[in-house]
DNA sequence: TGACTTCATCGTTGTACAGTCATATAGTAT
DNA sequence: ATACTATATGACTGTACAACGATGAAGTCA
């Protein structure tokens, strides 16, 4: 049995999932979870995808949420994961996933 | 070390956050946690704020993500919680935010 | 000083979606 | 058959927000 998330906490768990729920977000968490400390230009080339406009204002909502650590020398940005548990609820996440696509991959193999 | 989000499945992984990431659903999910499997007068009765047309929208979000089941009786519908890595989840971005507010609290008492 | 680089922010636009009301569907009972 | 109950869905409205382009702010170097 696993204690409920308290009434009071509720809206602050879903704005946290919400902040998670972005696909461009994800890919960001994902580049600093495997490259460690990364500056805006650095983010930007390896997307690839995203404006840097695009790639700042997902830094700050990401940074606003306590996700990721800002360190400044000079003009750059250096981002870095400050929640050590984001890898953990991605990797739940993903596994997951794959359970579900094996269930219902059987689901149809019966039917 | 984790493991990184697969390239291929970060569109899904949002997806599944974003399911999470509205208060009521996450209201509909403690619910069922707390009580196993209701009906949907059930869980409307208990959140009472909101409508039987709104909480069917929910639970029909939250069935075809897969993280409840449907089992009918007449012309009840009952729910119950289908994925079980739901609790944990919650109970670890719990976890996060308390650990985040009391980091914040002493940042603002030696400021 | 001015030119340049790096990052952040503002204003706009389009889209996704939560909520509501009304209605449809389906089972039960008389 | 009608009436009633329980649930699902369709149409609509308002709001939140992702992406873009342009610009601002701040540091570095000539």
């Amino acid at each position: 049995m696993s204690h409920l998330i308290p009434e009071s906490l509720i809206e602050h768990v879903a704005e946290r999932f919400r902040v998670l729920g972005d696909a461009t977000r994800l890919s960001i968490l994902r580049l600093l979870l495997e490259r460690g400390e990364l500056n805006v230009g650095e983010i930007c080339d390896a997307l690839e995808g995203s404006s840097q406009a695009n790639v700042s204002k997902h830094l700050r909502i990401l940074h606003v949420a306590g996700i990721v650590s800002r360190r400044r020398e000079g003009t750059a940005a250096y981002y870095r994961i400050a929640d050590p548990s984001i890898a953990e609820l991605c990797d739940m996440v993903c596994d997951r996933l794959t359970v579900q696509a094996v269930e219902e991959a059987r689901t149809f193999a019966i039917a």
